[in-house]
DNA sequence: ATGATTATATGACGACCATCATGTATGATG
DNA sequence: CATCATACATGATGGTCGTCATATAATCAT
């Protein structure tokens, strides 16, 4: 069973995109390769001719994610040239956001995780992390580059922070709280 | 191989405690019933005599962190009471609890991985939460309760965002420029 | 068109996992 | 002191995991 060159790039494809948001929704130990190869569409007997392991496509899954985050960032700020911190969380912090972890940030669906991963994930979260703030910097106001740069990491902090304990509480109406809490203290 | 009842009971109690940091450090599916056993100096044979399960086990050892985590905030407070909320942040935005998950805010170390869990550990968490901050409510400053209330949960998503971020980045630099921030944000 | 290449399927391997069965030595109980 | 109860050790079981070997069928190059 060979398929086309471009075939076999669309099925690779897939397998990222699908590894991505099943890393995030079930842990990277969560799901297993056989389990991400179904769910692909495929076997697992073909997963070897892609990526040299799991680790692998950790790797490669978790710069996919990443990337188009940082994309979606930007492009929510765009539309919004007004007050582009304001958009950004209103964007972040949603239940929408919560309920779909699959889809969202890879930081708050993943981030102790990522603490436990070989370097490659590390960098790429590393090279992420660099990338949101500069976004962000250019977003807040502040008297200096570095009170803006300052303000920028604590803003996503507690973006990051606030997902998180709203994804972990068992009780939607302090879910809801905790959110709107973010919100609050994000746009101050 | 019988031992003392109270022998027994200390057992039990080694085994949480050493679970509690084994899973804040390598993730509740980081770790194995058996190496859990091994290191609190067992053999795997005697947990399902402690234990139903091992989620049994994932539930108490989180509530056990957990009300540890709480205890610790309160004396951290109580020891400066000038200014409890700024001895809570400088407490936990440390290179320390950085680089020591196992006995840190199980939050920060097992957030996402908590809302991937059972009833039992979600519902810890949530109480824990409720508790943590009804703690750092009566720490901020605000006109109203309510308003204190807010800022005490954007406070505490701040600190966890802020560790989870710490924690993830391969950059020592950066790391420690986080740390900084969160603490800056928090303090204002 | 024919031969070489290769993407994927099927299947197997050893390692690890949570869980359970059994044996045994020793504390608990009278 | 004798009997019972039990905490733990040893070992086994079935399932799942990441990884690899081989077969096959179809594309690609000549």
């Amino acid at each position: 069973m060979k398929v086309t060159r471009e075939q076999a790039a669309n099925n690779r494809e897939r397998i990222v995109e699908t590894a991505a948001e099943l890393f995030r929704e079930r842990g990277f130990e969560g799901i297993g390769v056989a389990d991400l190869m179904k769910a692909a569409g495929l076997t697992h007997g073909g997963f070897y001719g892609h990526f040299a392991s799991k680790e692998d496509l950790i790797a490669e899954a978790s710069a996919r994610a990443l990337m188009r985050s940082l994309a979606d960032f930007g492009k929510v700020a765009e539309r919004a040239p007004g007050d582009p911190l304001s958009a950004v969380a209103d964007t972040y912090l949603t239940s929408r956001h919560r309920d779909n972890p699959g889809t969202g940030c890879l930081l708050a669906a993943l981030g102790p995780d990522v603490s436990r991963q070989g370097p490659a994930v590390r960098r790429s979260v590393t090279d992420y992390v660099r990338g949101a703030v500069d976004l962000l910097t250019t977003m807040v106001q502040g008297k200096s580059n570095a009170a803006r740069r300052q303000k920028a990491l604590g803003t996503y902090a507690t973006l990051v922070g606030t997902m998180v304990m709203a994804r972990a509480v068992d009780d939607r109406a302090l879910s809801q709280e905790i959110l709107n809490a973010g919100l609050a203290s994000v746009k101050t």
